[in-house]
DNA sequence: CAAATAGTGTCTCTAAGACAATATCAC
DNA sequence: GTGATATTGTCTTAGAGACACTATTTG
């Protein structure tokens, strides 16, 4: 694990503390204010394409989330985001990444942090408050799974249903199905927040932190740039198109997918062949300078 | 205060808690993982006209920022964001609702998460989580300030000026001079983030954490909705436009501003009189259906 | 009347969306 | 040849930006 972004003890050092500062230090005591426990849990989305019943047709994609099957009190059988408790020497990005890696062996290509959910009484455990991130895996091979951590960690299918402010989410992996209703709304803050009217098999508020991770993600994808992360390094229009379509559940016109994407990839000299139709081009994507 | 948005209280008591689980809560001992400080950090803003010379001319606006003159070690005498330490009865949104009301005396309309500061060593007390919010605050009577917490605070101009990443910040009221260099880049793990270049009489790493807001703040405005919050009940549609203009920092056509606001504003048949030309029409927000 | 803002109309350019038409491969 | 995707081109429409022009008030 490298050091943190940057450091911030470098300006301590350029600052001159003075002997008084020093001695207020030295007696300060941390434990006069409330410390609550500090998680990070994440919403690791990958895409995985089905197999279709015809030859040459194109096959459709899902999108996926990882859960883990809780193997321990509270909630113990329920299914959870992977995530853990932050520890002393690491950042709360440092925390994300590292229970990612933890439980995928994977190295994400970036991580985001999308809330804080610290609402008192969430965790029956006590004070816990919780960093919300979402990831994005390229499962090539399909083999990712099985950390050291939980009991059961597996993809789950993610269906979702928007309309008007309420969502319906349905997780599904083989026989297991999870769901919940959620209405996105706004608290008294002004702040927006998924509410959870239904909560079946998932952990703690983890439904709402999934209604938010999404929510999230339909909104980044529409930057395109975010299509990259789910797909190898070369790779042709129409998977990248797939991906988005995916995501946003919502078919694209071809023609104006592949106008809008054309700054953003550049095309190699390789072609997919052996599909039953005209090969596709295959792209990389392309630095932008910014 | 009310109650939190959501109870997920109501969704444990649908839940079969099993008497194993209960006497394993009973147990469960929260000092097993390490627990760190957790703290808000408000960066509020305001918009304030500046007086002009020529009577009939417009004023010109400046965005200004609220920060406290700290009287306690670490930090003495630097200037930081209004802020303090979570409760245990509080969600952090809630706390910084509340650090914000103590401060100005002002009941904001609204405030926004925007990130978690949370590297190790930003703060020599020890490992201290900061989560910052923005707020938008309408100072009518430009009478805010000085509340029961701080030795000192007031409002100081933002003098932003982003070159490439690079972000060159001044803040300043009357005689004193706050300034920072801030570089926008992304971590290891793909996140955006302020890397603090250097910072003058500006406490820990607030300096980044304002560039977060602002650079949030820039984002969130050309969405229009937020505008309001500016402003009193009833606006012309000029002082809206210079709301934009003045946290964008760029002038705007008011033509165009005028066709792209009206489906967000209804008008009134009050009008501005006395300012040396033709009378401008009042406004009002107008409440969209979505 | 001069100066300043208030407010309207219109032209251009770009990007998104819809859709037609052609290209190429494997069975 | 057939059926599928690959790829290109074109038409329409919506919205942003630029700018010219008229309206109205007060010193």
């Amino acid at each position: 694990m490298k050091n943190s972004t940057y450091s911030i003890r470098d300006l301590y050092e350029k600052r001159i503390v003075s002997d008084e500062e020093k001695s207020f230090l030295a007696e300060y005591d941390i434990n006069q204010y409330f410390r609550p426990s500090v998680s990070t849990d994440i919403a690791a989305f990958t895409i995985k394409n089905k197999n279709e019943e015809n030859y040459r047709k194109e096959e459709k994609a899902s999108l996926l989330i990882l859960m883990v099957k809780r193997g321990t009190h509270p909630f113990k059988d329920y299914w959870a985001l992977p995530g853990g408790f932050l520890r002393e020497d690491e950042s709360i990005e440092e925390c994300a990444y590292r229970e990612i890696v933890e439980e995928t062996n994977i190295k994400p290509i970036s991580i985001k942090h999308i809330g804080v959910f610290s609402e008192v009484g969430r965790d029956p455990r006590g004070r816990i408050i919780s960093n919300a991130f979402t990831s994005i895996i390229y499962d090539g091979e399909g083999e990712i799974i099985s950390g050291d951590d939980a009991d059961d960690a597996r993809w789950f299918e993610i269906i979702l249903e928007v309309r008007d402010d309420v969502y319906y989410l349905s997780l599904k992996n083989g026989d297991i199905l999870l769901e919940a209703l959620l209405k996105e709304s706004k608290n008294e803050f002004g702040i927006k927040r998924f509410e959870i009217i239904e909560s079946e098999g998932i952990a703690f508020d983890h439904a709402a932190i999934i209604g938010s991770a999404l929510s999230s993600l339909r909104k980044d994808v529409l930057d395109l740039e975010m299509l990259f992360d789910f797909l190898p390094e070369k790779f042709t229009l129409l998977s990248l198109q797939r991906v988005q379509e995916t995501i946003l559940d919502k078919e694209l016109l071809t023609a104006n997918f592949r106008r809008k994407v054309m700054p953003y990839v550049e095309e190699t000299d390789e072609y997919v062949t052996g599909a039953g139709h005209r090969p596709a081009k295959l792209f990389v994507r392309k630095e932008l300078s910014e």
